[in-house]
DNA sequence: GTGAAAGCGCTAACAT
DNA sequence: ATGTTAGCGCTTTCAC
């Protein structure tokens, strides 16, 4: 069944047919109301290879998620695929590990699939100009943005939250509460990601409040994964490092610190607070239900492809900081 | 680029240049080498539009995901996509609520994006030969199979766990343990998913060993969300159920069931040990630590596209039942 | 072993 | 408002 087909059942050109399938309006209402009926009944379907062949662009938006397994993405993901989607585009997803680039895996698949624009989900906060020109296609960054001053102003857009100043928030929170001994739980302190950022924002709020810097409060672990973080903690408690507060740059993080404190003999929050950001549902149900930064998942995905739509429009660039929303559960208590 | 291009920088024509480009054997080694070095250094990609256009069909395999937020898949869908990939072909993924019909969906995509291939996630057990009708491409089911004979044997291929099986398995556990008033926490008895089929497992399992079914502790719930199963679980304990064991037929519905009994002032498993199945990562971390079966997700996700993609050969169906292992945590404890 | 040419199904001038 | 026609970039006979 070709568009062909079509035309020969309603006894009009294939130009025609074309029209009423690209809502063209030069077509008269009868026609249109025939071809339409004709279409419906015959379960006609476009065959989009041709369309795209001589559209030279296939309607495919490309995600490429970075550090795969972080369930954090699980949400972003569902409402990045059901925007797409409803836009009438075609989502094809890659998956990369932390260590890929992601930058290089988007000009693979824009080139490859043809696409007409890409998000990265999860990334480097230090693309330069450089990396970014093989890059032809407009793409977004959801969840992250450029914050090294690496990239003007103008030449990048995100959706995103401010992990800094959230992050400062989040210590800033304990310390009001009394907390004078901080520990920080990190995956690296100088990665370029949002774990340094977040970092940053600690250590800011330390100074901010006239507290030092104690590297013995500093664990960082090999990745965003549950189990290192939870072994990290569990080293250094081992050592005798002691405080009052932990702040986990992630709430999988959190979790596993957790567990490593109640191994250790600590109770949270009584002998230790426990902060964190994200805002998984599931840190909502364990016990104590964990204190946290709720970040807008859903929002966050249906924004970028928003605004990956208005970018592939022509569009100027643009970065979108959303707000988070502190869920207040039980695994932080006052020293006041 | 294109292959006229190709072509003319290597002053060959261009079904030459496509003969390389498709490993053809009638190709003069030299013109192969010279072409090939061509190819490289020009950076030049098939235009695949183009490609699938004359193959009518695009090198693309679906995945329809229905029930979304279900962390399970989260393991299983990285696994199908890297294996995709590896495959060379494109993975379209879209994702369903649990009220769509994951076989209409298919349908439409596969027409629509012209795929040689679908892996259904999570569906319905009991597909008729008409309602599969609809589908003209190989399709693997992953994580469940048909299960209540409305198609023949030799009519399908799936790859998953025996779940009636299991779950038998995981209460005659609890039952081994001392366990008499032993309650379930399904989404519903008789939605023909995977849900009714851990349920009958229960059902045989107290009957095997006598011991009677008693409504009052068959908790049902409005899906697989760890909150429904939560109020679910809260507003049975708070009707005045009592039983000494739990077997949930996920992880997260576990998650859920435990904040529930926490909050009525019941420990856990002092007071009642919960089980479950499914194997998240997460719920190891958690306290008491889960005793569940583990279902192995990678090897799901991987066995479904090499079944896949066998059967795009043109192999023969085949349904393929992995064995879990069971991981026992603290949330179990003996009443002998 | 290589080239010429016919299409795959569609869109977009261009002509009427 | 509608039809005719030339490609889009590629694969695949069919000659040579």
């Amino acid at each position: 069944m070709t568009i062909k087909d079509i035309a020969k059942l309603c006894g009009v050109s294939i130009s025609t047919v074309s029209r009423v399938l690209n809502d063209r309006p030069d077509v008269s209402e009868e026609n249109r109301r025939r071809i339409m009926a004709v279409i419906q009944s015959s379960n006609y379907i476009p065959n989009n290879s041709a369309r795209d062949l001589v559209k030279t662009k296939a309607d495919a938006i490309g995600l490429v998620v970075r550090g795969v397994s972080n369930p954090f993405y699980t949400d972003i993901i569902q409402a990045i695929e059901s925007a797409i989607t409803a836009a009438g585009y075609t989502m094809v997803m890659q998956q990369i590990g932390s260590s890929d680039d992601e930058v290089k895996c988007g000009a693979m698949m824009e080139r490859d699939k043809r696409l007409q624009g890409l998000i990265f989900l999860g990334g480097r906060y230090d693309y330069t100009p450089g990396e970014l020109a093989v890059l032809n296609v407009p793409f977004v960054c959801c969840s992250y943005t450029n914050s090294y001053g690496t990239l003007p102003e103008d030449a990048y857009s995100s959706v995103s939250i401010a992990d800094q100043e959230e992050a400062f928030r989040a210590v800033e929170e304990l310390y009001r509460l009394g907390h004078r001994r901080i520990a920080a739980l990190v995956s690296r302190t100088d990665d370029r990601s949002v774990s340094q950022l977040r970092y940053q924002g600690y250590v800011r709020a330390l100074e901010a409040h006239g507290l030092p810097l104690d590297p013995e409060l500093v664990i960082t672990t090999e990745s965003f994964d549950i189990g290192p973080a939870y072994e990290a903690v569990a080293r250094r408690l081992g050592e005798g490092a002691s405080f009052t507060a932990l702040f986990a740059i992630a709430d999988h993080m959190a979790m596993g610190a957790m567990r490593a404190l109640r191994e250790a003999g600590l109770r949270v929050p009584e002998d230790c607070s426990v902060m964190a950001i994200d805002g998984l549902e599931v840190t909502e149900y364990i016990h104590p239900a964990l204190t946290t930064l709720c970040q807008p998942m859903a929002e966050l995905g249906r924004r970028s492809v928003e605004l990956l739509l208005q970018r592939m429009q022509g569009e100027p660039h643009c970065r979108q900081t959303l707000p988070t929303v502190l869920r207040r559960g039980a695994s932080v208590c006052s020293r006041n």
